[in-house]
DNA sequence: CTGTTAGCGCTTTCAA
DNA sequence: TTGAAAGCGCTAACAG
């Protein structure tokens, strides 16, 4: 059985309270400071943390709440905020939604249970309504990746729209005009799109109906079925725009299957500096996320919320995102060669 | 301020204890039942776990500790475990120890100090003096993916070294004898290595020094650096066999970059059907380990030892791993034609 | 079945 | 500086 304060008291005959006032950082005479050391030393003393809780109402840990754990973002997006967190002397719980809305509300209702000081949040749902448990608990909610426009509340995303922009000039400059494109329909799939579609309006290109690809949730398989179904296109495309990191993983295994070689035949922009574009022969062109800064810029606002005020304006952190040359943008194939 | 058990007797006229029954699926006249219903409702309440946790010692919640949350490994073993344990009305505390093993003990005292009710691990240390606050805490301790061969302690893993003695002997059986290995310096990468040296010296072939790398950790680059070296040996091997999938990725980035093609000029054998593996060309061959039945085991073992008896054996369980073929393995390349 | 009472282990007045 | 006492929100005897 674990020791508890009270068997500090026992050993060094003082009071809860002077005990207590020393545990938390409090002037204590340097003699009985001694004793308290030895006894905790002895005993191999450690505060009960839910006691602690229960009457300071903090936990100083933090709930982390994402939409998806099995995918490579999350893992890494994790890492950075634990990191960063572990250096404020805060705890982080993980819980995965598994992509389902009903698992989602039930994670805020967990964290909220559990007394977290504050949460981090991948959300899959675009609806403000699950934040409702926090929201009355007085709980800060900040938004990863994702936000959401209809609610005023903290968020760090990038700048998904321009970005898309800047990667699809980039295929424009370099002469295609056949552009086609797969998304993802949630927010920031939906956000690259419109800044696809802005960019090839300004050009004053047309995208046919048949170069769009579209469906719910991050998904291999919607880059993989894509990608076979342009490659049975009479007029196929001379580049293809993803707008993440599994869809990319989808499309090229297609690619592969097929025989079509990127970027001689096709030519690939994409987003997200995982692993896989680091691994792939050509090496993919695509927009980098600043993943460790979203972490860092999430953490900031979160504690700073937690720790300073809560009357401050929400914040909405947008974060520039780099476009990373690779070798999978080609000149685009002439079309009698097709 | 969210409502406690007090406001729910202010509200129904009923003593504590009834309302406490209730709350934990006792029995309760309907009436009184309806009307602490109807309180709750109203009040929107819901019991503070903290309270709940202080007085019951139980928190209904697992740490989960991960040696590198940033791989798809972690990923995917996290998320079947977190589907498992949700099942079970069991919550999860995932903890990133970054690979380090100050991180890990750290991890283990934080799990300890919130109490959870029991731990899964995926250990970076081999020592198990890190395990001693949850010994000392009683709180049951389940080994994931490696094991602490010193030490009496529960444990799931899969048959590491038979599986790379198949892997070897697939590689044999295919006229392959100039087979070179890269291993990972920790537990599995070991137990793998001694799986390849029993098959190679079954089949009386002795491996040169120059075939065989090594170094601490999971490592994309040990993978790519090795397989430079052995692209610059006069006598290339004609296969590779690696030990996880970071040293994977990390040679098939070497291979991309010399233009070495597989499985036409080294066939390659591996293990981890994540994603990458799916998706490169030609498909790897490669021992699958069977993620969702060492989440199921694990949680299964933990639980039944929290719930069950304490006083049980230790239990370890080997699960079989697969191998599965794709198309990285062909015939070792004539010599005279390199 | 119900309610009173006494804690769980800790922090926090407040008076000394 | 110190310590006695009250209380965080809940559960668990125990008596009714």
């Amino acid at each position: 059985m674990a020791s508890t304060i009270k068997d500090i008291r026992a050993e060094t005959g003082l009071g809860l309270a002077t005990i207590s006032k020393y545990l938390n950082g409090g002037n204590v005479r340097s003699e009985n400071k001694q004793k308290i050391e030895d006894a905790i030393k002895k005993l191999d003393y450690h505060p009960n943390e839910t006691a602690r809780s229960l009457v300071t109402k903090r936990t100083r840990t933090i709930g982390f709440i994402v939409h998806n754990i099995a995918i490579n973002f999350s893992g890494v997006l994790l890492q950075h905020a634990s990191a960063f967190l572990h250096e404020r002397g805060y705890g982080m719980m993980i819980c995965d939604s598994n992509l389902d809305e009903k698992q989602e509300a039930e994670n805020i209702r967990f964290c909220v249970d559990k007394q977290v000081d504050g949460i981090l949040i991948m959300p899959v749902s675009s609806d403000p309504a699950f934040l409702a448990p926090a929201v009355k608990s007085d709980i800060p909610v900040v938004l990863l990746d994702r936000e959401i426009k209809s609610h005023e509340i903290d968020c760090v995303t990038i700048d998904n729209l321009n970005a898309a922009k800047r990667a699809t000039d980039y295929l424009l400059e370099r002469g295609h005009s056949k552009i086609a494109v797969i998304h993802s329909r949630e927010y920031t799939g939906e956000e690259r799109f419109k800044g696809f579609l802005a960019a090839m309006e300004k050009a004053g290109i047309s995208v046919p109906e048949e170069y769009i690809f579209s469906a719910r949730s991050h998904s291999t398989e919607l880059g993989y079925k894509s990608m076979k179904t342009l490659l049975t296109l009479k007029d196929k495309p001379t580049a293809v725009m993803t707008t993440n990191y599994e869809v990319s993983l989808g499309v090229i295994m297609a690619m592969n299957e097929e025989g079509v070689r990127c970027p001689r035949d096709i030519s690939l922009i994409g987003f997200d500096e995982l692993i896989l574009p680091m691994v792939m022969n050509p090496k993919l062109t695509l927009v980098a996320q600043p993943m460790e800064d979203i972490a860092a810029e999430g953490v900031r606002i979160l504690l700073n919320r937690i720790e300073e005020g809560k009357d401050l304006p929400p914040q909405r952190v947008s974060l520039y995102a780099a476009l990373k040359e690779g070798e999978s943008v080609g000149k685009p194939r002439k079309d009698k060669k097709q």
